[in-house]
DNA sequence: TTTATATATCAATAATATTTGATGTAAGAT
DNA sequence: ATCTTACATCAAATATTATTGATATATAAA
């Protein structure tokens, strides 16, 4: 099967967004609160051109979620997709592997 | 807090291993079966040279190991470390998010 | 000991992702 | 209407990853 399924190719994606540690640092935020750009800007300590990037890539990859009230923009993160991704891992922990048959 | 955990990181790696396509697919024939590199190769129908660049990327990732059998390479799932990713993100679906205090 | 096979590594290139600083946009305040 | 603030987007520069083809290494077969 050398055909990667739409599935995993979300999966991935969302596993990309999650592979950059000041994305990661993004979510560990987002985890006990919504917050604003503006107060992520403040608590991670970083340019706001450079926040708005991964904001954009952490959404694309369907991991956080955005709206917008007056001039502000609040993020929260996605929760489905983090249980996707956990069980998409779970497939793992529950298989069976069998031993290689010997080559040759 | 601008600074992430040791464990941040490590989670990290393996998160970007799993997101290239290849490696997704090689993991996801390594969930049935130990598989030697040259089957692995036909399976995928790649480069060999491509194939040992990501299956190195994955063991630095933590998430196969190898073993040698005379001439052949034989990898396998590390599924303590897919159990671990998967730990970590359940630690998402648990939160319970706070709604932003109003910015300002 | 020569030869073949399985795999890893390397150097060069190509492709992708990230950072930076500047500019655009839209909401609200003056 | 003008100004400010919050955020997004863009283009250029840089950094990171992946691909390719060639070569190295190590095992085992002849």
């Amino acid at each position: 099967m050398p055909t990667t399924s739409y599935d995993s190719i979300q999966i991935g994606a969302s596993f990309r967004a999650l592979s950059e540690p000041l994305r990661l640092q993004i979510i560990e935020l987002l985890r006990s609160q919504e917050l604003c750009v503006c107060e992520l800007c403040d608590r991670l300590d970083v340019s706001q051109s450079k926040l708005s990037f991964h904001l954009k890539n952490l959404k694309e990859a369907n991991l956080v979620r955005s709206r917008q009230q007056g001039r502000w923009m609040y993020y929260s993160l996605n929760l489905p997709q983090f249980v996707a991704l956990e069980q998409y891992l779970a497939e793992y922990r529950r298989a069976d592997i069998l031993p290689a048959r010997g080559c040759e």
